[in-house]
DNA sequence: TTTATTGCAAAATGTTTGCATAGCC
DNA sequence: GGCTATGCAAACATTTTGCAATAAA
């Protein structure tokens, strides 16, 4: 099965070529998957998703693949205090709001000034690469549409 | 058995009462530990140290008694991409770096100046209750001494 | 052809639950 | 004394692992 030609799947198979590691079809679908619904699925949501185009796949694989995402800098992880990991395909800097009402998971655009006022904050000998912010909340009904 | 009066367990007490709940030596003996060495230990390492001063006591326990501290807002949750949840009982606003290479866990000050720059980047409609800033990356060998 | 990746099943890890008993208020 | 919290064991949820079969380069 060859790429369905998505628009950033071409990225997917740059990075991968990039590292050494091989594309394949179940990488594919999975970083589509994430691109194409990015509401922070858990390692199952997405499994369930992608079943339906390719009934296949195993729960393992979706595990392995989305790891092997995470090593090519294409996905984050992200964790709250309950629950499985989420992953989030959105590469600017930003923040994730939880909303511990809905369990939704909301971005949160952070300019480059203030990630760096935070990244300022490590004393000497510290280097960070990555920075993890989170807001645990809830919020207004009204805003309850923008999910991404 | 009577509490062992250090020094904040007494906040324990006040805190437990003004939610109605009991004040067990199980509660103190678990919170005295989170206090004694704040090295963010995981539910099983608490369990570990607070065994030798009473070998009664059950991993199931630890993990109820850690969960009312936090419900007290006494102890705050932390999660790493990996691993199990840890537990920090230091409430002065502060972030965590995580440092990959060993594993370990470091306070870093945040001031509230910063805190508070931060949460305004959440956009009308949404209230955090709590803002986590955690760091990934590795330290310098020199500055590895100041683990709290 | 070579070697990484997949799918499966089983194991490991981390946490929660049900229930009888103990003990705080 | 009433009712919450404990201890135990079993259940549960999530993730990882071992290995033979498959398929990418």
């Amino acid at each position: 099965m060859r790429s369905s030609s998505s628009d950033h799947p071409a990225k997917l198979a740059e990075r991968l070529a990039h590292s050494g590691l091989r594309n394949t079809p179940q990488r594919e679908v999975i970083y589509r998957a994430l691109l194409g619904k990015r509401d922070h699925p858990t390692a199952d949501e997405v499994y369930s998703r992608v079943r339906v185009e390719m009934p296949s796949i195993s729960l393992a694989t979706v595990y392995n693949c989305l790891e092997t995402l995470v090593q090519c800098d294409l996905v984050r992880q992200v964790n709250f205090e309950r629950g499985p990991t989420r992953y989030c395909p959105n590469l600017h800097p930003h923040a994730h709001f939880h909303d511990e009402q809905s369990g939704a998971t909301h971005d949160i655009d952070v300019p480059a000034e203030i990630m760096e006022r935070i990244r300022e904050l490590l004393p000497a000998g510290y280097a960070a690469k990555s920075i993890e912010i989170t807001f645990h909340g809830r919020m207004a009904e009204a805003a309850n549409e923008q999910a991404r």
